[in-house]
RNA sequence: GCCCCCGUCGUCCAGCGGUCUAGGAUCCCACCCUUUCAAGGUGGUGACGCCGGUUCGAAUCCGGUCGGGGGUACCA
């Protein structure tokens, strides 16, 4: 997508994209990235992204390298962000969240010398009983960690220091009082801070969590809008509260400097706008998984899918122009999009809908064009036999582009072209079971066959007289046309579903057209009931 | 359990107090076209979760109810 310039680069939004390596880019992440590339794009601002990858026992090379993959091939490059090669580009990097521990470690030793923070000695193991015992009726409400009940005495501090016992740390949120958040797709949005917990800010193993690592990078990179899966809508609270305390007396700036990162702009403030995208679900309104087809990106690709189809249809699931327009151009999705547009409620994942969008766009595509993209299809590159070279040969590709033009209306998908390639593009046809079941069993087919081969054998090789050959059978024969044009569609095709059958033959061209109407012929004759 | 969010055709959206006998897209069905399959054309089935209230008037505002979802992690 392109990127329109903007003349007041201080008021220019930044957004960003942060997922967690761990597995594969999905289409609720994709549309959550798409959102926020669209805004950015609009408002001609930034679009970064980044790598949370601070939960080491999650976070994958693999996936992260996936995720750039996948964010690249559906046309959402970053302006900001990691590289292939293990560096990044933008100015306020790092972007992959590994690499910024020493950020994240200082900030949290200023905060807990400032007093925002105390440490919590418990162990996972006791904080998931003291969990279970709440919820049991144990306690007198929910399992909320409030400093006010749950801040080891002073005497217990010093045990466990003097035992050396690992802590982690917690920010200290307030114990009563409430706190709004405007949201530009939900309004606003009010929580009692006596329902918050106190959110573990570094693990005991010194290693940030995504509260804080989130939060002061958001900060850290300027980041203006926050939008984001409503997953995460719970979480807005504690991170508002932290931009305060990263930004008291200059406490974060001070950091990046100590620990040799990028200082902030001076004209940055905290992130001012939150929008909270509803949840993409299957159409069982369950929550998106492998029970619903495709799990990553990359498997449309596989099947097919074009990125500017995805790119449409995604943006669609949760916004629309307004006008009633639903096939957009990158441009017209850009200048229309307002994320104040953006519906409440979770949308469902329609692949019938998706898979409609994408055959209008493959119809229309320039026949070199589609013969490009699909050329992937054929040589194995995106799955299915590989029928034709890697490169393909000249010869090859004309075949393929010969080919095009009679398939590309009756394609919804890329990988499609499988279907009626191997006519075209093998030696020998294999005949369709059902087709030889169907079409040669009928009376007439054997010498509907011979006529054809009679008649195509000295005809001039042009479509107009191929037509007008096999045309002037039904007379001659005194049956139908389609008695004629079945049996040697497959024959020819080896299906009784093809592309129209004079083009076929003309592509074909008259020697293996011919030899295959010869090859057909003890097949069709086998076929023919005996009477008894 | 507690907190938060959501509720228009099967699905995605439009609708923002009257012009709604609720519109478009997709799906499904029928017909037309037709050498198969498609594509294309035409037409059709199909929804404001429910109950109250406000109002001359509600899909649109308010309350409740029911239903769905998210969170409740030393995951993000």
């Amino acid at each position: 997508m392109t990127i329109p310039t903007a003349s007041d680069p201080g008021a220019l939004p930044r957004l960003r994209f942060c997922p967690a390596p761990s597995g594969w880019l999905h289409v609720g992440s994709v549309r959550a990235a798409l959102y926020n590339v669209l805004h950015a794009r609009r408002h001609g601002g930034t679009f970064v992204f980044r790598i949370e990858d601070t939960d080491a026992t999650r976070a994958t090379e693999d996936s992260m390298r996936s995720m750039m993959e996948a964010m690249r091939w559906i046309g959402l490059d970053w302006d900001e962000g990691p590289e292939d090669d293990g560096g990044s580009r933008g100015a306020y990097g790092p972007y992959r969240q590994s690499q910024r521990g020493a950020l994240y470690a200082e900030v949290a030793a200023r905060l807990e010398a400032s007093g925002a923070t105390y440490r919590d000695h418990r162990t996972s193991e006791e904080l998931a009983a003291w969990r279970e015992d709440q919820r049991a009726g144990g306690g007198d409400g929910p399992p909320v960690v409030k400093a006010s009940t749950f801040e080891h005495s002073e005497v217990e501090l010093a045990r466990f220091a003097a035992e050396g016992r690992p802590a982690s740390l917690r920010l200290r949120t307030p114990e009563t009082g409430s706190i709004t958040v405007t949201d530009l797709v939900r309004g606003e949005v009010t929580w009692d801070w006596a329902q918050i917990s106190d959110p573990v800010i570094q693990r005991s193993d010194g290693s940030a969590t995504y509260p804080l690592a989130n939060t002061v990078d958001d900060v850290a990179q300027g980041i203006s809008i926050i939008c984001r899966g409503e997953d995460l809508l719970s979480v807005t609270p504690r991170q508002v509260l932290l931009y305060g305390l990263l930004l008291a007396d200059g406490l974060l700036d001070d950091v990046l400097a100590a620990v040799g990162f990028p200082a902030r702009d001076p004209s940055w403030a905290a992130p001012s706008g939150f929008a909270h995208l509803p949840m993409v679900v299957g159409m069982d309104r369950k929550k998106l998984s492998k029970r619903h087809g495709s799990v990553s990106i990359q498997e449309f690709r596989r099947q097919g899918y074009l990125p500017e189809t995805l790119r449409n249809y995604l943006a669609l699931l949760g916004w629309a122009p307004g006008d009633g327009r639903e096939r957009l151009s990158d441009e017209e999705m850009i200048a229309g999009f307002d994320l104040a547009k953006v519906g409440r409620s979770a949308a469902a994942f329609d692949v019938d809908k998706l898979t409609a969008f994408n055959g209008e766009r493959i119809r229309e595509l320039s026949v070199d064009e589609l013969t490009d993209r699909v050329l992937p299809y054929l040589d194995g590159t995106e799955g299915g036999e590989a029928l034709i070279d890697r490169p393909a040969t000249d010869a090859q590709r004309a075949v393929v582009r010969g080919l095009v033009p009679l398939v590309q209306e009756r394609m919804q998908r890329l990988d499609d072209v499988q279907r009626y390639a191997p006519a075209f593009l093998r030696d020998e046809v294999a005949f369709d079971e059902d087709s030889v079941a169907k079409v040669f069993t009928k009376t007439g087919a054997p010498e509907a066959i011979e006529a054809a081969a009679r008649v195509l054998g000295d005809v001039e090789w042009t479509l107009d007289a191929i037509e007008a050959a096999l045309r002037a059978l039904p007379d001659e024969l005194g049956i139908g046309f389609g008695k004629v044009a079945q049996p040697v569609r497959v024959a020819v095709t080896g299906s009784a579903v093809s592309p129209p059958l004079f083009e076929s033959l003309e592509l074909l061209g008259r020697e293996t057209s011919l030899a295959r109407l010869e090859a057909a012929l003890p097949v069709a004759r086998a076929a023919q009931p005996t009477d008894e």
